[in-house]
DNA sequence: GTACAACTTCAACCTCGGTTCAAGTCAAGG
DNA sequence: CCTTGACTTGAACCGAGGTTGAAGTTGTAC
């Protein structure tokens, strides 16, 4: 009932569960203080910079990355109203570069289909060499660079 | 040199792991025979059925669902130019549907950024109660159902 | 006929984003 | 004081999509 929040109390109103919320936690995403009998209190400003996770997390962000944005924020660890802005821009521009990725996708399944390139030829789908292939288990998508035609299938 | 593929061979023109084909064949996804010294050795054809798991899997589709697609087809296991068309349009609705989400995203986004909404206000991003909930970890979005106002921040 | 690369299997391990469990402690109402 | 529910910890587990390693076998080039 003062200013702070229990963890149940966190996760209700963010809509996480309290597992979640440990979890962020232990990451180093949010802070606590500890009660006397060691149990967590949350800021209310938690609520917003668990929000904002959320978002994150919906732009496809990982944690990791998410951690790095929150912990370069200047003036402490809960965003402002300035820095949620520049974060979302951001992320603006990254979901605008998997939607072209996607549309890319898109295009040469098109080709594919008018195309018929089962035969492997000059087929983007179908071109391994091609694949995003560093890093992870993101979401990437192929781009262009046909290879010249090869003894196909 | 006859007309099959060792897994090596078959790796490398996939442009896979030879583990990766491996886990493929355990999963059902592609076939082999055996050499009498129990190597295994691939249809050329099989190239083709890798290339168009790789090519679902850009999609965005699961390795049991590309399972299912490869094991509805008709006439055996090896995808021909007429069923590779019917799943290259399955897929690309799949794909006009996510681009459809990231522009819901990117609009909310938008909203955010012109609206100041740290405030948790009616914000699409921020109302927790209204996130795509069930069924795993695809990729999902939210979508409008503002809250009422309430006590914020 | 022998060296060596490529193959075999099975089991264990990896990341990511958490959830679930067991065993125990704290906080609040009656 | 006592009960009850919310909290604490650490460790184990999940599922997806594989990778890695050990120990042994095959295939082929010289």
């Amino acid at each position: 009932m003062d200013d702070h929040l229990t963890i149940g109390e966190l996760a209700e109103r963010a809509g996480v569960a309290t597992s979640a919320l440990r979890y962020y936690e232990r990451r180093g995403l949010i802070t606590s203080t500890r009660t006397s009998g060691n149990q967590r209190r949350y800021e209310r400003s938690t609520l917003r910079t668990v929000s904002v996770i959320r978002a994150a997390q919906e732009v496809g962000l990982s944690l990791d990355e998410i951690g790095s944005a929150l912990a370069s924020l200047p003036g402490g660890r809960t965003p402002t109203k300035a820095d949620w802005s520049k974060m979302a821009r951001g992320w603006r521009t990254e979901i605008d570069r998997r939607i072209e990725e996607l549309e890319a996708l898109r295009d040469d399944l098109g080709d594919c289909i008018g195309c018929g390139c089962l035969s492997l030829r000059s087929c983007a789908l179908f071109n391994p060499d091609d694949r995003a292939r560093s890093g992870g288990s993101g979401a990437r998508y192929l781009l262009g660079d046909p290879r010249p035609a090869q003894s196909d299938d």
